[in-house]
DNA sequence: GTCTATAGCCTGATAGAC
DNA sequence: GTCTATCAGGCTATAGAC
């Protein structure tokens, strides 16, 4: 952020709103909750919003916006469709390690989300990246459905990181296996077997 | 089930709870909600369970239990380790979409489960089936960490099952895609190469 | 733009009849 | 074991002063 701290009640609001949201979820979160985090009474929030729904939407529509940017960045960059891979891998890691409001808003939002919402989180938010990384996975493994590839990427970071807190309790864990550097390796380690040695012999 | 209908009333509330848990999350279901669905009065669940949390967490217990085992049968049938990796992915997928409650459970309880619950369940649950995942990755993949090897699999069978709500709406979807025998075939086409062409050359 | 006060409803939970 | 009745408190949202 450059906005160097000169933000806006509203957006005050939502800042201090998303990580409550992240945490309990809709229904876990009151109007007066949000009202303490932002020290002020519940019925002012009713000036910048008009009912708690808009002011949940408005903070899902904060927290997702230009979320993709750095993800679309990632793969533009010039270089052999492993490296292009790489690096999309590795910024997706370390976007979702940096931001654990974002990747439970973002589960939240797959469970609860309904059609209309889930449509404009996939359209807004993921369709960018998303493309490229379609295009990649044709490059890739021509072999095999792009779809099914793209999300098998994501799958390999993604999962690690959403299930961290359960694979605590599993055997085998050991700390280093969250660090989001590690997962990356790992998910380029399977990747880069895979299609290399795969679809290029 | 063969126990021929033949339930108690605590078994019918708890039957009747799991899916509103799973559609709606603890917060968003109500005792009379509750109540209204087994066709009975609020204040009679109080005879059955001490309060809200407690049927809740009794709804949790009864919606995952048992459901290990045919992920550690579909493991330990003898084969090849392709064969019975074949076998528990394929059992995976067929499991998750043949109960939809159970996977949006599963996801709610990894956000909002606390480090008790989480524990429970990933040792009451999913330890069996994991610890011989956990061997069968040994022999696959002794390059990489069995406890990585093993989430990547389950990610390739629960990332296209936990996400089909939302890649409905990403390029390249189609509705073959959201079959669980599609995700299977497709998540072992990319484990066969993988380990096969990988790790035996 | 934020406050206090409050309406109106829903919530979890209990008491006691049957 | 289920009912009716009810309590005490929390909730969203509004009204109106400043």
């Amino acid at each position: 952020m450059v906005t160097q701290g000169l933000i806006s009640t509203r957006e005050d609001i939502l800042e201090r709103a998303i990580p409550l949201f992240a945490r309990l979820g809709f229904h876990g979160v009151s109007m007066r909750d949000i009202a303490a985090e932002v020290e002020m009474q519940a019925a002012a929030l009713y000036h910048h919003f008009a009912d708690k729904e808009a002011l949940y939407l408005a903070a899902m529509a904060y927290a997702f916006k230009d979320k993709s940017v750095v993800l679309t960045q990632a793969i533009a960059i010039p270089g052999t469709p492993l490296e292009r891979l790489n690096r999309f891998v590795e910024t997706l890691a370390e976007g979702m390690g940096r931001d654990p409001d974002f990747l439970a808003l973002l589960q939240r939002e797959r469970i609860d989300g309904n059609e209309t919402r889930l449509k404009l989180l996939a359209e807004e938010v993921f369709a960018e990246p998303f493309d490229a990384l379609l295009t990649l996975a044709k490059e890739i493994a021509p072999a095999h459905d792009s779809h099914m590839v793209a999300i098998s990427i994501c799958a390999l970071v993604m999962y690690h990181m959403e299930t961290a807190p359960m694979r605590r309790f599993l055997p085998g864990w050991h700390t280093t296996l969250d660090q989001p550097k590690f997962i990356a390796k790992h998910a380029m380690a399977l990747l880069a077997q895979l299609f290399v040695d795969g679809d290029q012999k």
